[in-house]
DNA sequence: GCCTTTTTAGCACGATCGTGCTTCATCTGC
DNA sequence: GCAGATGAAGCACGATCGTGCTAAAAAGGC
């Protein structure tokens, strides 16, 4: 009986036009007018997909967070995978850490919807329990890989929670550099960063 | 003949309330109408004071800018007088990194603010100019400080510039995390972050 | 006491926003 | 072929925004 259309590809092209609006012109830009036009829809078709402006929106985040922690949760595994101190396990380590910053034109939207919804939080509250999920969701991984690094001081429950919240923090201000000076802050300045504080990581401990 | 106020403290009124709106509920809040609810006047009586919204918000940017500066400055000056290497100046070192954070209520303040007109900057050109002002007042101190601390690597540029940069991320992240995720990122976690980094910083070179 | 200039206050316009609601088109199952 | 569910589109309302403009109020100089 019904008019049959993918609901669920549908509404990921919405979600895409949001994000292609938060990336360009920024989280308050991102209207129910707005993101119909960039969609090429009408503002009734984008609300017969999501009830209201609160629910596209967080819907967006849930579906950002979900696209960084897979790609997050697959470069752990393939840390895992590589013997701890072997090139090969720098490198996915690397590689793992660069899945935060906006190294390519791909993730550079994605990081930078990510920073949008997680600042705005701290505002609107519909936004807050998606930030808490993210939140919980990178810390995870990046404890885990701090485990992996810092072996020797696995009975040191405080040092590694320093260092994970350290490394957290150095990779979300390189994301912040890398989105507001991208000029300066290039892909190779963010590797150079890394690299030395994984050097700082191994030697000092 | 004319009623005679002081413009300048008037000014500065307006900004305050500029402050706190931003603080409490965001840029996008900061309309005329709110800030001059907020600084206890008519929205006619704020712009006899500022001639539009973007001057009044650009001239609140440079107002917070020169502010954190001012502190960086201060400090960097206190850092200097101590012999590297003593108790004192490790502690000047810490104190100057913390005015980069939201440790008390001032800063608190003052850190929000900044941080959301850099981001703003990334999408609203009227912010550039003075987001790049920031920016380059902000390396000036840390490079500075970078330098004090390795005097070893006076003659690598390059490692220079990447600690730099590498601190500068830090201290935006930390930030970032302090505003977002107050109650887990104390300032006790943030001093111990920095400790870590600095000890770092210290045996790695 | 009045005049002039600064300060304060307010109105009105067009633009944008979210949203409740209605209307039309479209396609499937019978 | 047609009934009915579903997708698509649009209107209208109230709220908020920046801003051009006008007008009242306040106060020092004469």
């Amino acid at each position: 009986m019904p008019k049959i259309v993918d609901a669920d590809a549908r509404r990921q092209d919405v979600v895409d036009a949001v994000f292609r609006i938060i990336a360009s012109d920024g989280l308050e830009r991102a209207s129910l007018r707005e993101v119909a036009d960039e969609a090429g829809l009408a503002v009734g078709s984008v609300r017969h997909y999501f009830a209201s402006s609160d629910e596209l929106l967080v819907h967006s985040f849930s579906v950002v967070i979900d696209r960084i922690a897979g790609r997050l949760q697959a470069a752990l595994e393939s840390v895992l995978r590589e013997a701890p101190g072997s090139p090969a396990h720098h490198e996915a380590v690397l590689q793992l850490l660069g899945q935060l910053l906006p190294l390519d034109e791909e993730k550079a939207v994605d990081v930078c919807v990510w920073l949008a919804f997680r600042t705005a939080a701290r505002i609107k509250a519909v936004f807050a329990p998606e930030a808490a999920r993210s939140h919980r969701a990178v810390a995870a991984v990046v404890g885990q890989l701090v485990i992996q690094l810092l072996p020797d001081s696995a009975e040191q429950q405080d040092v590694l929670v320093t260092e994970a919240e350290r490394l957290l923090a150095t990779l979300d201000g390189l994301c912040l550099h890398a989105l507001l000076q991208s000029e300066w802050m290039t892909a190779q300045m963010c590797r150079d960063v890394l690299e030395a504080h994984l050097s700082g990581l191994y030697n000092g401990r």
